[in-house]
RNA sequence: GCCGGGAUGGUGGAAUGGUAGACACGAGGGACUUAAAAUCCCUUGUCAGUUAAACGGCGUGCGGGUUCGAGUCCCGCUCCCGGCACCA
């Protein structure tokens, strides 16, 4: 088995993050290595980065000298830690050996078009003439060294063809056994939008290309929005008559960050390209152009239609300066109807389905009480998940539209899936009220006309139901004036499309106006140039006619020069290297220059994996037979915030890999497990800066390795969750191991039944809240025990079995105490106990009784005793027998081990 | 703003839809001690009430819903944490 933790970054000093994030994934190593598994567990350092290369200036040294010797005594500290690391197979992205190979592989993505010279945007600060990091950027926009005003900027850069992979990135997540959330978070950031592209032409006699999720409302676009940064905006600047206006607007969007660009809650800003526009394919009208910045230079194109009856940001920003909204979809509208419940404030109603159209119904299904089930349509749909009565409010304000009634014109959206909501009843029928969605769109009629059609949807619980509806609808309308309306329906104001549904109109029209269908997605290509020394060099060298060349790889590793000022001068410190403009001239002649840009360090980290496994390996990152023997990584430990960025990067660089024959498997990674943050003792981040922060270290000092370890692994469950360090709670574990250190006291020759069968019980808790990552239950369980046995005493055969599964958890304190009990061999290469299932089983349970839903008391019986048994029981208990007499027992609900519910009355 | 996650006693947390608060910390009381520390024993969600107990009401961020039964499932909110592409 492989198990990972992500290497870490030698700062100079462990904190007690390390030790969660290491200390405790090794309880898990040595249970699986008792358990019988080979276990690989190996330890390194990401050791490129910003922080040396700073730590390196301020010191006046190199870098090197810095990262050396933190990670000497990193590794000092990481030994008293007492994991059970493979060391034999450690590695660091600073060794030559190991940075060879990023070179090498890089240079085969060079080759094979994965990696290319492209256009990326940077943090440029016009002060110190160089790109700085977003970590220096300060929160108003200025730079931490020099103040200066920081601005966007596009510049040549390195890039790597990730977004080539955006599909398999997506499909792979069904492959591997992740956590749902982590998947989410992936597919989200990469981020896949179907659409189309459509071409515009300008009046300055060129195209622009737009992508739009929603080619259907084509005939509804009045005017084009390009980015401030669109390169046509520089290109034609000479054509736009209020350039100064212009070039203002651009300049300040220059300073904004994306973030704050997407706030949907801002005012929207923009800018008219005055002697600029564009003709609407689809009708030939003349349409302005504007930029805004809420238009982003790096998704899609660049550029947009902008249809503000449908679209909401298209629409707020149409509102604010005056443009045509022109509805081009037309809405369901119910027809209102009588007899339906009134509603209340958050009170959800109806049965939803899913829109032909892709927009929703809202229906109600009514069941006579002796008769068959129909449902009736109610409402027409709008989308987003809403409050019935915002949704009301909304209608009547937007659409001027005022015989809404709340009774019967709830309109809701589409759900994710079928739930069955509230049950209503009367005199003569009883009301069920759904969200469903239906399992596709064939199964719909595509006309929706007054009378019954049969739909088929799967329930919740997965029992299919078919029902059969009528509809009651008003008809199709198009709101007017400035409304918005973003779901899909039918086409109006769209000459031959007129009356065509969305869903079909999106490639009718696409194709009419020789657009194409195509993907988006908001991955971008990932831009791996950096302007600094202390990283990878870009093994690239240029001819004199500027052209690019790979390294060979028998030149390899292209070695990072010692002899650089890295001072910051507003150039890549690698141009100042003599020795790689002489070394670069050497090797390939007169007239070559060597790339002076280093890598990103997420490269590095990309990879790691596959070189522990075979890492002094001199022909390659890995030999097959060592990726087969190893990968994939059964289980990677890490932090949750690498959920997005290095998670799907070192994805990506497994697949390239794959896709060049270079590595065997496409997925890096089986199963991955996020953990928390360890907090100050008030709550907070530990930082220098707030006097929080809690040495390891001093820790171990005072209360031991075992100690920490155990604490850290008993704060809370390893997934998810932040935890303060309690000064205070570490002391109650450090009694527990004394207590345990004390334990062989309470050894007694017969040892009482409910030692042995409560030892049992807590080697299968113990057991399955490991693999369950629930350290922390399986420490109180084996508290638990030890209160047990020192009250009532265990045997030597117990007090040994006892050991063993406290062994992961605290191995020096176990290893000793082995010994002293008689061992001979290290306790940790005995096995994990095996539980008798029997000796775990309870005899009896109490288990609790409700009447009429309140609790009343608890009756011990046995686990599988049936309901009789139960009721006779409850007869014998005086207490509860008087709660029952004189009523009538009307349902009895019985689980059995679990409740006893008695629905009674007078 | 968008994406992912979270909220339970004084504190960290426990709880396959079935006795809410396991286990631990802290606090209070007691034993041991000349005394203190350490250790051991008892109490400890909250409110009312009684000498006391049994018992009763309330209670898992807020507002609704489903269910015999909701911390857990559904809908709508609030607040907090992580990420948002040059920190790693």
């Amino acid at each position: 088995e492989y198990v990972l933790v992500e290497w870490p970054y030698p700062s100079g000093n462990l904190h007690i993050g390390h030790w969660y994030a290491f200390a405790v994934p090794d309880i898990y190593v040595r249970y699986r290595r008792m358990t019988g598994k080979q276990v690989l567990y190996p330890m390194g350092f990401d050791a490129f980065g910003l922080p040396a290369e700073n730590a390196a200036i301020k010191r006046n040294i190199n870098p090197r000298e810095w990262t050396e010797q933190n990670i000497e005594y990193m590794k000092g500290q990481l030994g008293s830690m007492g994991n059970a690391f493979s060391w034999d197979k450690t590695t660091s992205s600073t060794d030559p050996e190991y940075y060879k190979w990023t070179q090498w592989m890089f240079g085969e993505f060079f080759k094979n078009n994965i990696a290319y010279r492209g256009e990326g945007i940077v943090n440029w600060c016009p002060g110190c003439n160089t790109v700085i990091a977003n970590e220096q950027v300060q929160s108003d926009s200025t730079c931490e060294r020099c103040d200066s005003l920081i601005e966007k900027k596009r510049m040549p850069q390195w890039m790597i063809r990730i977004t080539d992979f955006a599909d398999e990135l997506l499909d792979g997540l069904e492959t591997v056994d992740w956590p749902e959330h982590i998947k989410e978070a992936q597919r989200q950031w990469i981020g896949r939008s179907k659409g189309a592209e459509i071409d515009f032409e300008l009046s300055v006699g060129e195209k622009v290309t737009v992508f739009t999720t929603r080619p259907d409302t084509l005939f509804g676009a009045t005017y084009l929005v390009l980015a401030p940064e669109h390169a046509y905006v520089e290109k034609y600047k000479d054509q736009i008559t209020n350039w100064d206006e212009v070039a203002t607007y651009v300049q300040t969007a220059k300073q904004k960050s994306e973030i704050e660009r997407g706030d949907n809650t801002k005012e929207k800003t923009g800018v008219k390209l005055e002697g600029i526009t564009a003709k609407n394919p689809a009708n030939g009208e003349e349409i302005p152009v504007y930029i805004a910045d809420y238009v982003l230079g790096g998704y899609g194109t660049g550029a947009i239609m902008a249809v503000p009856a449908h679209d909401e940001r298209d629409n707020a920003f149409a509102r604010k300066f005056g443009l045509v909204v022109r509805p081009v979809v037309a809405e369901l509208i119910h027809d209102p109807r009588e007899g339906v419940e009134t509603l209340e404030r958050g009170h959800v109603v109806d049965l939803i389905i899913e829109h032909p159209t892709d927009g929703t119904f809202l229906l109600q299904r009514e069941k006579d009480t002796d008769g068959p089930d129909h449902v009736h349509f109610v409402g027409g749909g709008t989308e987003g998940e809403r409050h019935i009565v915002a949704i009301q409010r909304e209608l009547e304000e937007e659409t001027g539209f005022t015989n809404f009634n709340i009774v019967n014109s709830a309109v809701h959206v589409v759900d994710a899936h079928l739930y069955r909501h509230t049950k209503q009843k009367n005199q003569h029928t009883e009301s069920y009220f759904y969200h469903v969605k239906l399992t596709s769109l064939e199964q719909i009629p595509s006309e929706i006309e007054e009378g019954k059609h049969t739909i088929e949807w799967v329930s919740r619980d997965e029992i299919e139901n078919k029902i059969t509806w009528s509809g009651h609808l008003a008809g199709w309308r198009a709101f007017e004036g400035t409304a918005l309306h973003t779901s899909a329906g039918k086409l109006v104001n769209s000459n031959e499309f007129n009356g065509m549904n969305s869903e079909e109109a999106k490639a009718a029209i696409t194709e009419k106006v020789g657009g194409r269908m195509t993907n988006t997605y908001r991955l971008r290509d990932w831009s791996i140039g950096r302007q600094r020394y202390w990283g990878v060099p870009i093994p690239i060298v240029y001819d004199p006619e500027g052209k690019a060349h790979a390294i060979p790889k028998e030149h390899l590793p292209w070695i990072l020069p010692e002899d650089v000022d890295f001072t910051p001068t507003g150039v890549p410190p690698l141009s100042k290297s003599v020795e790689l403009k002489e070394r670069t001239e050497r090797i390939f002649g007169v007239g070559f220059t060597p790339e002076v840009e280093t890598m990103d360090t997420f490269v590095d980290s990309s990879w790691y994996f596959l070189r522990y496994i075979d890492n002094h390996n001199q022909e390659g990152i890995s030999s097959k037979e060592a990726q087969q023997d190893w990968m994939q990584v059964d289980m990677y430990f890490g932090g949750a915030e690498h959920t997005t960025m290095h998670l799907l990067y070192s994805r990506f660089w497994q697949r390239a890999l794959k896709r060049l024959g270079l590595a065997q498997h496409a997925e890096p990674y089986k199963m991955r497990i996020n953990r928390g943050l360890i907090l100050g003792p008030d709550g907070n981040k530990m930082s220098k800066s707030k006097g929080n922060v809690v040495d390891p270290d001093e820790q171990v000092q005072l209360v031991g390795a075992d100690t920490v370890k155990m604490y850290l692994a008993f704060m809370g469950p390893y997934q998810g969750a932040n935890y303060p360090w309690d000064l205070g709670g570490i002391a109650g574990l450090r009694r527990f191991l004394e207590r345990v250190n004390g334990l062989s006291a309470h050894i007694t020759g017969e040892e009482p039944k409910e030692t042995l069968s409560l030892l049992h019980k807590t080697i299968k808790k113990v057991g399955s809240d490991i693999t369950e990552f629930k350290f922390n239950t399986g420490v109180s369980a084996m508290m638990i025990f030890v209160n047990q046995a020192e009250k009532a005493g265990l045997s030597k055969e117990s007090y040994e079995l006892f050991l063993r599964i406290l062994a992961p958890f605290a191995p020096h304190l176990t290893e000793e105490l082995w010994y002293e009990a008689g061992n001979s061999c290290s306790i940790h290469t005995a096995e994990f106990p095996a539980f008798d299932a029997n000796l775990a089983k309870d005899e009896l349970v109490t288990i609790g009784v409700q009447i009429n839903g309140k609790m009343r008391g608890t009756i011990s019986i046995a686990p599988e005793a049936d309901e009789a048994t139960a009721m006779e029981t409850l007869k014998n208990s005086e207490e509860l027998q008087t709660r029952i007499t004189g009523q009538t027992i009307k349902k009895v609900i019985y689980v059995p081990g679990r409740i006893l519910n008695i629905i009674a009355s007078e």
